[in-house]
DNA sequence: GTTGTGACATCGC
DNA sequence: CGCGATGCCACAA
């Protein structure tokens, strides 16, 4: 059963997960980033989407298909959110060569993509 | 129709 | 940097 679905859910999905499959390995994105990168669904306020977006952006990953790097899909605190699977996802960052803090974060500043450094992608929203 | 909750973000201290 | 409080949309009970 999927959770909260944004208007169009397939399109947004699949949008998502493009996304997602572009993350280069010993990276990792956010939710927000994401959200950030999609496009702005027709007669829905900007605000209203980026405050929700990030949570169809879970929704998407609840569902991803076996290609997509899900685990390099991180919260915005770096950290790897509660769910099954965190243990693994945090094993499988490791062995990109991401690296993890003591408190389990990581630095996005460093692994965070796109990277601030000039490695931007597509423009964004807003 | 009302209430609660979700793989979160952002702002303030 | 860390913690607490607030907000938003859609869906299930």
């Amino acid at each position: 059963m999927r959770f909260t679905s944004p208007p169009d859910p397939i399109n947004f999905n699949q949008q998502v997960w493009d996304i997602v499959r572009r993350v280069p390995p010993g990276r990792v994105t956010t939710y927000g980033e994401i959200a950030r990168r999609l496009p702005l669904p027709e007669g829905m306020d900007p605000k209203a989407y980026l405050a929700f977006a990030p949570r169809w952006v879970g929704g998407a990953m609840a569902a991803c298909p076996a290609d997509v790097p899900w685990q390099r899909v991180i919260n915005s605190k770096g950290e790897i959110s509660a769910r099954p699977g965190a243990r693994m996802q945090h094993q499988l960052l490791e062995e990109e060569g991401v690296q993890f803090n003591e408190r389990g974060r990581i630095d996005l500043t460093i692994f965070g993509w796109p990277d601030s450094a000039g490695e931007q992608e597509q423009p964004h929203l807003l």
